[in-house]
Formats: structure tokens, C-alpha cells, sequence
RNA sequence: GCCGGAGUAGCUCAGUUGGUUAGAGCGGGCGUUUCAUACGCGCUAGGUCGGGGGUUCGAUUCCCUCCUCCGGCACCA
């Protein structure tokens, strides 16, 4: 199996391209240039999502034309990546004519087969935000169901008349299908979730709505367009064009689909029942479906309040490509959660990149330099001893450990087994001394040449080994080592690398470091740059509890206050006097409590707290607490929470105390 | 709460189909080389392998239990 055909999600366009979508896109490029490297016949695929009702309401209100609207954020993603050294095949957009014909195919077959029938969605409907809210979202109040934004009337149940989608009916086929493939879902523990979400139970899909129009039309009935899923997975499929086309035989099923671990359960579930509804056997589903994590930024969750947004571009101006590919890649345990540092970026290129392997280069060629200028013959095997024996292997199972790790889809040991050859090689160059041998005048002059051939051989093999992740780097390199930058070629593995000491210095040009360090200046120069906060993230209240368990040998840290802020930043924080009207705990849930909270607007707020190991629902109504009525809604459990209410924690979770007014005072009363 | 995963050196992690001294990288400490981007190399962490119990000649590795953390718990992109 020599074709390779990978994906990223499409991303949605009412977004733009932050770190996160930067990454599951570095992480795709960096497999397909692998599986280009060994020659295999690669297709990669990136894209945008562009229909549904929230774009078309974004687009009216800058006065767009929708149209217009999604081609300029489209434009912004595909744009985006190739100043990352993202190199994608086809870039295939949920507006593309092709894609709609395929979708509109993939509806009438499944409907053919018996797949999706007309029947009514039930909803609440809130006419002040023109949306639509499952119960729970809503608010139960005396007059009626608020939406969560409480200002508006009572929500309305309303039935539109929809299209569904079996789903139910793949529930036994899709575990069937799962144990078969036991690598279809990966890493393994989603897996387990997937399937436990399947075991559960499937209900039918509503998979269209009358509701807007900007979306693909359902075959034979325009009223309704299609919704969401059924549109935007089906992008890996039309992207290679109508059944019977070369594209479509020659790649089809993905090899890779690679998505966050939010929108899995669509990719894991839904994907291959919509596929098994319009008649895929099993053979022609997706190979594999991999979650990857979340990344926080310097150990905060990435979040625009906070302003610690990185943008990729500006990263890559800073850093340089090649070296965020490399810092992103290598730092995160691919599937887990990670957290992109600045400092730790800088940490890991200086030891990593400058250190080890720009230093290796540097000193390897300014050896050769020194002793063997000129492009002269050099005899690269009739000294040939242990040493080089020793590091040829240690060279082929960086290779070999690399290919493997790559077939797995795990960068990061792909790049680890590579740094240990990278180790080794700087091991080598002192343990076989050639300014050593070469103090031995003609006695010594064999082993020099053969020394300088091998460390160059060495360096020849790791420029082929970090290719997917530095191509750049990967050609200075080899510019520097006088040989031709990687060109793969389809049916042409690259890395079956044959060990060829060469027998002369000619080519080689000691050029400017690679990799120059960055020192403390350099560092304080770029963070100031990119507005990075210097100051060490604040050790987080479970981390500090949890150094409290470990260990009383070191006295208690102090609490350290946190940044500074200004007045007028305390300014912006509206603190008010609430007061509990209702509360109940939050079901399936051991600490949430969903409380109103009267603050003084015409209805109570929801306010969901995490208070309840220490209080009961009865403990709080009618109490006064401190509400912050301006902190971004958040939804928790599924339910809209509009504030926060202050306590102060004690010893463990259970035992937090309620900040109150000290006299009763009125509801909505500003706190200063 | 239910289901699943995890808890190994200061940090990030690897590992053990049960068995001689439990590993790597980074950081810290010490030493050393000089070809090199003050780079490299070597040595060094005395870690109750989360707590307790059990099975066993023997458990970090198997079983039970407890604690802690993380994730999933459905029509939301």
C-alpha cells in the first residue's frame, strides 16, 4: 500500500486561524511530507466550512454579501498556511460546485437506501435571538422558558419539519466495525469512549433545516438545506470528485483523517454510518480517525479575554518556520493535551536545535575546514573502526525508529529517536578526536578522512531524517554539506538510505549558523515583541495543593500576588450584590449548582457555580452573594452560566466560603 | 454520579508478558575536552514506581480497595 491520503478538519470560517488550527495543520503537513519522502503517492487535503445559519447572520451583520462574506475567510485559512510550510494537495471549501454535487449524491443515496426520512424537529424557538435552544439551555422562570440571554421572551416551541438520518440503525454495524478495526479510532482510550457512546444507544439525526438557506439544498426539497454534519464531513470525499473519476479510485478511502478530539465523535460515529447508508462496504471506510489534545498557552487555556491568542504567522516572522514546526512537534506527546511555552520554545531550541545539532554542523564542517580545505580527496574506509561501525548502525535504527514512529503517527518520537542519533554523532566527533589524529602528522592522516567522512555521512542522513519537519532547514543544511536539497519523488523512498561515506570535502561551505542562539537579550527582545508576559505562569491552585500533599518538607510557599493590573482594568470588572432566588443542583454533576440570582435586572440570571460540595441548594436561596455579572457566559454541563459567584476557598473543595454584603443591600448594588 | 484513562526522578515522559543495580531528555550539581554557536562529552538524582491490603518464593508490573487528576456522558462548531 503505497498511496497515502490524509486529511485535516475543515475549519470553520466564522473563526480564524489561531495557533490550534495551525497546529492540527503542521501536524498534517509533517505526515504527508513523510509519506512523500518515502515516495509513496500522497494526497493532502485542508479546507474550510462555510455554510450555516451563524455565517450568513455574521455576514448581515457587516453587510456582506455572504458570498463574498466566506471567499475572504475562506481566502484567510488558505493564506494562512503556506507561510508555515504547510503544503497541501487540494484545498476544497463547503461552497466548491464539486462539493455540493457530491453531497447532494451521498443525500440521494442515502435516501435511496432507505437511510433518511421526513419527519418534524420539535424546538424551542427565541424569537429576540432567532435561535434555537434544546431544553436545558433555557431557563425555567413563572412566565415561561428564557433563553439563556434572559432578555427576551419566553421561548417558544415550534415545529419545523425536517429530514432525519438512521442513524440508529448502524448502531450494531459501527461496533462491528470498531472491533475489526481496532486502530480506526485512535489513540486507543477514544476509542473506548467512542464506543461506549455507540453501546449507548444512537438516535436519529436531524440533518436539515428550514430555518436559513445559506447551506446546500436538499435534493427534491429546497425548502430545507442540508445541517452541519452531513455537509462537512462529506468534504474528504468530494474533494476527490465523483465516483468513477482517477482521483477518487486512486485515492479513496483516507488513510488519515486528523481531527481534535471535540468533533471526533462526528468523524468516529457519524462519518462511516453515513458512509454505510450510501453503500460503502468496509473496505472503503476511513482507515483511521485520530483525536489529538489541547494546547494551552504558557499553561492558561487559550482564550481571547486573556489576550494570550498566538498567532502562528507572527510566531514563524519571530521564530522562523522551521523552528515552530520543530517546537510544536516535538514538545507535545501527540494525542495528549500539550502546553506551547515561549520559554520553553526558546529552551528547546538552544539545547536542541543550536546546541546539538547546529553545533554538530558547525563543528563537523569547520573541522573539515581546518583539516582537509579545498575539496581534497579523502580515503573514507581503509581507517574505518569501531567507532564508525558503531555509529552506522546507531544511524540506521534512528531511521528505522523514525519510520516507525511516523507509521504510528507519533512526531514527537519520530523526532526523539532522530536527536539520539543526533547525540550520538556528537559523541562520536569526540571520541574520535580527529584534531587528535591529525596532530599525528601522516600516522594520523587516515583516520582523519575517515572521521570527517562519516560525521558528514551522519549529518547527510539527519538532514533526510528532520525533513518533514524542517524542510527548509533540511535544505541549509544539505547546502552546507555541498549535496542537493530533498526532491521526493513518487515510488522513490528517500529514506532507505545507503551508507555512502564520500571521498572528497568538495561542496562544502561552512556558512552562517543554522540555528544562532538566542541569549537573554535576544529573548527578552522577541517575548516584548509578540507581547509576551515574562513573568512565570502562576503555579495553579491544584498544582499548590498538590505540592501541599506531597511534601511538608518545604515550608509554604506565600501565595504570589498576580500581575499587576491597572485601575482601570479593576474598573471593567462589574461586581454586584446578588441575591439567590432559586437553585438546584446540577444533575450528573457532584459540584455544580444551577442557581437564579437576582442582580438588579429585570429577570434573574443563571448563574452556574461550583460550590455545591460545600453548600446545598437550600443553603443558598435567599442568600446575598457577590455576583461578577460581566465574566463571558460559559457553558457548563450544557448549561449557559452568566457570572460567577465569590467564595473563598478553605481547606479542600469542600469547604468554601461565601463572600457576602455585611448589611443587606439591595439586588444589583455595585460591589467597589 | 455512571463509564473510561492516568498517577514512575524537580519538569516532560518511557518501561515492566512478575524476577539480578527502575530508564531517557531537560533542569540542578560536579568534572573534562577544545574541532565548534561559552558549544560537546562524562559523572551525578540516593525516586516508599499515588496510599493500603491480597495472590506469589518474589510485584512498580496480577487482583481488591481507597485517594487524586483527566476525559466522555449525544444533535453544539
Amino acid at each position: 500500500m503505497n498511496r497515502y491520503y490524509l486529511t485535516t478538519p475543515i475549519y470553520y470560517v466564522n473563526d480564524v486561524p489561531h495557533l490550534g488550527t495551525a497546529y492540527t495543520t503542521i501536524v498534517a503537513d509533517a505526515i504527508s511530507r513523510y509519506h512523500r519522502l518515502r515516495g509513496h503517492d500522497t494526497r493532502f487535503l485542508t479546507g474550510t466550512d462555510e455554510h450555516g445559519e451563524k455565517i450568513e447572520r455574521s455576514a448581515k451583520e457587516k453587510g456582506i454579501d455572504v458570498r463574498k462574506f466566506v471567499d475572504d475567510a475562506s481566502a484567510r485559512f488558505r493564506d494562512a498556511w503556506p507561510p508555515l510550510g504547510v503544503e497541501f494537495d487540494d484545498f476544497i471549501r463547503t461552497t466548491d460546485k464539486r462539493h455540493v454535487e457530491v453531497v447532494q449524491d451521498l443525500w440521494e443515496r442515502c435516501r435511496k437506501n432507505g437511510h433518511i426520512y421526513e419527519g418534524t424537529y420539535e424546538g424551542l424557538y427565541c424569537v429576540g435571538c432567532e435561535g434555537y435552544y434544546t431544553e436545558k439551555e433555557l431557563t425555567p422562570t413563572p412566565e415561561g422558558l428564557l433563553c439563556p440571554m434572559g432578555t427576551h421572551k419566553p421561548a417558544e416551541k415550534v415545529k419545523e419539519p425536517t429530514f432525519f438520518f438512521r442513524l440508529s440503525a448502524f448502531e450494531q454495524r459501527l461496533l462491528d466495525f470498531y472491533e475489526k478495526n481496532p486502530g480506526f479510532v485512535s489513540p486507543e482510550s477514544r476509542r473506548n469512549e467512542v464506543m461506549s457512546f455507540v453501546k449507548g444507544g444512537l438516535q436519529d439525526l436531524s440533518i436539515s433545516r428550514t430555518s436559513f438557506s445559506w447551506g446546500i439544498p436538499v435534493p427534491g426539497d429546497t425548502r430545507h438545506v442540508m445541517y452541519v454534519w452531513f455537509d462537512a464531513l462529506t468534504n474528504y470525499l468530494s474533494a476527490l470528485g465523483p465516483e468513477g473519476t482517477s482521483l477518487r479510485s486512486r485515492f479513496w478511502p483516507p488513510d488519515l483523517h486528523l481531527v481534535g478530539k471535540d468533533i471526533l465523535r462526528f468523524h468516529a460515529v457519524y462519518w462511516p454510518a453515513f458512509l454505510f447508508a450510501a453503500g460503502f462496504d468496509e473496505a472503503h471506510l476511513p482507515r483511521k480517525v485520530f483525536a489529538h489534545g489541547w494546547l494551552t498557552i504558557n499553561g492558561q487555556k487559550m482564550s481571547k479575554s486573556l489576550r494570550n491568542v498566538v498567532e502562528p504567522l507572527k510566531l514563524a516572522e519571530v521564530f522562523g518556520t522551521d523552528v515552530v514546526r520543530y517546537y510544536l512537534l516535538r514538545e507535545i506527546n501527540f494525542g495528549q493535551d500539550g502546553d506551547f511555552s515561549h520559554a520553553q520554545l526558546v529552551a528547546r531550541y538552544n539545547a536542541e536545535l543550536a546546541d546539538s545539532l547546529g553545533n554538530l554542523l558547525n563543528r563537523t564542517l569547520g573541522l573539515c575546514a581546518k583539516l582537509r580545505g579545498g575539496g581534497v580527496a579523502i580515503d573514507p574506509t581503509s581507517a574505518r573502526g569501531e567507532l564508525e561501525a558503531r555509529l552506522e548502525e546507531q544511524a540506521a535504527t534512528a531511521v528505522l525508529g523514525s519510520m516507525a514512529a511516523w507509521d504510528e503517527v507519533a512526531p514527537h518520537r519520530a523526532i526523539e529517536s532522530t536527536w539520539t542519533l543526533i547525540r550520538a554523532a556528537n559523541k562520536y566527533v569526540d571520541e574520535a578526536a580527529p584534531w587528535a589524529e591529525a596532530k599525528k602528522g601522516d600516522a594520523g592522516k587516515a583516520r582523519v578522512d575517515v572521521i570527517l567522512a562519516t560525521a558528514l555521512e551522519t549529518l547527510r542522513w539527519i538532514s533526510a531524517l528532520i525533513w518533514p519537519v524542517m524542510p527548509e532547514v533540511s535544505a541549509k543544511i544539505r547546502a552546507q554539506l555541498g549535496v542537493l536539497p530533498l526532491a521526493p519523488k513518487q515510488g522513490e523512498d528517500l529514506l532507505r538510505l545507503h551508507w555512502e561515506p564520500r571521498s572528497d570535502t568538495s561542496g562544502l561551505s561552512l556558512g552562517t549558523p543554522v540555528f544562532p542562539k538566542i541569549d537573554a537579550d535576544r529573548q527578552a527582545a522577541i517575548f516584548a515583541e509578540l507581547g509576551v508576559v515574562a513573568a512565570a505562569p502562576e503555579p495553579s491552585s491544584e498544582k499548590a495543593e498538590k505540592a501541599d500533599k506531597k511534601g511538608d518538607k518545604k515550608p509554604k510557599a506565600p501565595l504570589e500576588p498576580a500581575a499587576e493590573i491597572t485601575y482601570e482594568e479593576f474598573a471593567r470588572l462589574d461586581l454586584r450584590i446578588g441575591k439567590v432566588v432559586s437553585c438546584e443542583r446540577v444533575p450528573k454533576s457532584d459540584k455544580l449548582l444551577k442557581c437564579q440570582v437576582d442582580v438588579g435586572e429585570p429577570a434573574p440570571r443563571q448563574v452556574v457555580a461550583g460550590i455545591g460540595k460545600t453548600f446545598a441548594p437550600e443553603d443558598l436561596v435567599g442568600k446575598q452573594v457577590v455576583v461578577v455579572a460581566n465574566l463571558k457566559p460559559a457553558k457548563l454541563m450544557g448549561l449557559e452560566s452568566r457570572g460567577m459567584i465569590l467564595a473563598a476557598s478553605g481547606e479542600g473543595e469542600g469547604d468554601l466560603a461565601l463572600l457576602a454584603p455585611g448589611k443587606e443591600r439591595a439586588a444589583g448594588v455595585r460591589v467597589k
